[in-house]
DNA sequence: ATGAAAACGTTATGATATAACAAATCATTT
DNA sequence: AAATGATTTGTTATATCATAACGTTTTCAT
């Protein structure tokens, strides 16, 4: 699927982004690029959201690129989202997919959209807290 | 661990909700008892949340009564939330727990915080879309 | 009683997100 | 190339969600 201009920017710039970004820091971001208004980043971010290529994260109302090149795979990801240096691991694990389809088929449940985030502190963080 | 008024209403509030209440649907509720300002609301919603009474759905912006009394256990709930009736289930599943300690284990995470959030249809909601 | 901590009332403002509509661009058919 | 319709864009305004700050009042253990 083809981006346009202003898609593209958004996307370079979460790919270039040491930590996941708010729709307003792209704005900033990518003022001298064009952008004037929240719509522009917005729109941009709803297309690449729908296409995978771009997630958001519901607790910190903010955006990453994905992590798995496209991601338009079933199997919904989890992020470990570490309050100390900001990154981000986007990852896919069976047990936890194994998990959900308990948690769905049990109640009957049609899933649409799984959001799964674990805030904390990553291993290397931690180890740096001596 | 004893209520101030404020607090009491907000949760009562809750508890009566037929869905999640955004913080400002709370203040307009309760602007008849005395609720002016969304700080009242929000300090209430605050206390509630840090004593496990109250879930604030992150994919919502909005807030429930916990459903299990109180809710201090360790282990994560998980919502299923229906894009229909509004309706949220609120539970918590060992398998689920389960692929989570692995996901956090495996990367040495130490995780303070998990949120799960299932969007989709519930099973009666289902049945009448036919 | 009194002093510290918690809760409260209020105003103002910050942060996040979308509605609405006109203008420009693009793809396709004629 | 011109006409058409769909998509994207630019822009303004506004809706929605959340907190800072500060002075006052209440609570409650000592």
């Amino acid at each position: 699927m083809k981006l346009t201009e202003k898609q593209t920017q958004v996307l370079d710039a979460l790919q270039s982004a040491a930590a996941p970004m708010s729709a307003y820091e792209l704005l900033d971001e990518l003022r001298d690029d064009g952008f004037r208004a929240p719509p522009q980043v917005y729109r941009a971010l709803t297309k690449l959201t729908e296409t995978g290529q771009v997630h958001r994260l519901e607790s910190l109302n903010a955006f990453i690129a994905c992590g798995h090149s496209h991601c338009h795979q079933q199997t919904p990801s989890v992020f470990l989202i570490c309050q100390h240096c900001k990154q981000v691991d986007e990852l896919q694990n069976d047990s936890l997919r194994q998990g959900l389809a308990e948690v769905t088929q049990h109640q009957s449940f049609t899933l649409t959209q799984a959001v799964i985030e674990l805030t904390g502190t990553c291993e290397q963080c931690e180890q740096e807290l001596d």
